[in-house]
DNA sequence: GCCAACGTTGGC
DNA sequence: GCCAACGTTGGC
């Protein structure tokens, strides 16, 4: 899940303790929002200014109608930090990973909420311990 | 239903 | 700050 860290950073949920996943106005990155179930885990990643993964995040509650529009289409779901990591992911050890090769984040930019496989997620966990 | 114009995201 | 990618909108 990518954040503009100037808007919301990994830091902020950490102090908030909890989080809304607000904002998302876009159908696929919407439908992956809903499609998310509680105690699923997710990634938070700082887009822009940093590029890289910074924390793990537990969804706390699936997604409801997003409170920041009047608009139907769009959901929010909560969230909660988990960790922080020792050593964040840069976007450029992901694209120059061979495991990570087919991950949204580097085929499909722009998407601000995807999926990953248990294998590239636990692979990124990886890379942070290095 | 097509497509040009336009707006947004995000990497560089 | 620029631009590529891509989603959305609106005219036809």
């Amino acid at each position: 899940m990518k954040s503009e860290p100037d808007v919301y950073s990994f830091e902020t949920l950490l102090k908030d303790g909890v989080g809304i996943w607000d904002g998302v106005r876009n159908y696929q990155a919407r439908n992956n929002l809903m499609a998310m179930k509680k105690g699923d885990r997710a990634l938070f990643y700082h887009s822009n200014i940093g590029k890289e993964v910074v924390g793990v995040m537990e969804i706390t509650k699936e997604h409801y109608p997003d409170p920041t529009t009047e608009d139907k289409r769009w959901v929010v779901v909560e969230v909660k930090p988990i960790e922080k990591l020792k050593k964040p992911v840069k976007l450029d050890t992901i694209k120059k990973d061979l495991i990570l090769q087919n991950i949204p984040l580097i085929k499909h930019t722009r998407l601000s909420v995807m999926p990953l496989q248990a294998f590239e997620f636990e692979r990124i966990l990886m890379l942070s311990k290095d």
